[in-house]
DNA sequence: CGAGTTTCAATTGTGCACAATTCAATTGCC
DNA sequence: GGCAATTGAATTGTGCACAATTGAAACTCG
């Protein structure tokens, strides 16, 4: 059998795959977003918003796999930035309502062109793309799940 | 056809699946390396090393997809944890040379149990990481690619 | 009720990631 | 040889990510 020491390659993490990709990805994605004022993070913040306003920072973390100690400074970014607005929610004052403003809303057809532009520069196929995004989803379950386990 | 909003969806976006799957399985690692004393990062210094001592900052920097912004400071850490040396190379000053000390070789051995660990909790048949990986590393070809035209 | 527990966001502290700048060492080119 | 252009790492400043803690609000259960 093989020795584990082969398995230490750098090229044969999936892990390795991922992470470089994914840093690729926002290089990618920088220069698409720049114009509009949005870091990557934030970019993410306004795709959950857009699909349903006046969510909870709870809600909003759980939707994007963070927690709000990455979420709050975002979100006072994006609030002095004039996108969006939180509040304590009316019926249970511990949680904090977001909801976009005027000028997040209008920015949901300025960046239209974003998915396109950055699908033709991954140079892949639509259902190539597809199917990787479903791989993931069931790679990221299951991490989740094995991480949910853990901490029970 | 399909307004362009219909694209703006999270879950359709492979960005997102990319970056949360990343997120995640830096989440699996964390309590792996935990006993060794060392972040994700730090990790993948040393995946580089064990496959090739005594290489330039440049250099680890490509392989990684880092560049000296990052590194420097995670290295200096590595460094004062002794698990490697940093020295000017004689032959050209401007390189820095990385190398491992006996700490750092030794620790590849007791590592040695991080892949399959990491695997298992996947929850993915071992063919299936394989082909998810080969994809992942045509895709970021492809996007290194275009990340360099534009820059050019 | 009312003390104790739980829940929620915010805060604190550490460690990446990267753009832009700096500065020394080297290379080119005459 | 000598000077401009280039290269290489380090530094600075901004923005995530997350563990651990804090403190207030809501729940629970006797």
């Amino acid at each position: 059998m093989a020795t584990p020491l082969a398995l230490q390659q750098l090229d044969h993490q999936l892990c390795f795959a991922l992470y470089s990709s994914s840093l690729q990805m926002t290089k990618l994605y920088k220069p698409v977003l720049a114009p509009l004022g949005l870091t990557y993070p934030q970019y993410l913040v306004l795709l959950v918003l857009w699909e349903g306003d006046a969510i909870g920072v709870g809600e909003l973390g759980a939707r994007l796999y963070l927690d709000s100690g990455t979420l709050t400074p975002v979100l006072k970014r994006m609030e002095a930035a004039g996108l969006l607005a939180r509040s304590r929610a009316a019926d249970d004052e511990r949680r904090v309502s977001v909801a976009l403003t005027a000028a997040g809303r209008a920015l949901r057809r300025k960046a239209a062109h974003v998915p396109l532009d950055v699908a033709c520069a991954t140079g892949c196929k639509l259902t190539e793309l597809t199917a990787l995004t479903a791989q993931l989803h069931r790679l990221r379950s299951n991490i989740a799940g094995h991480l949910e386990a853990a901490s029970s």
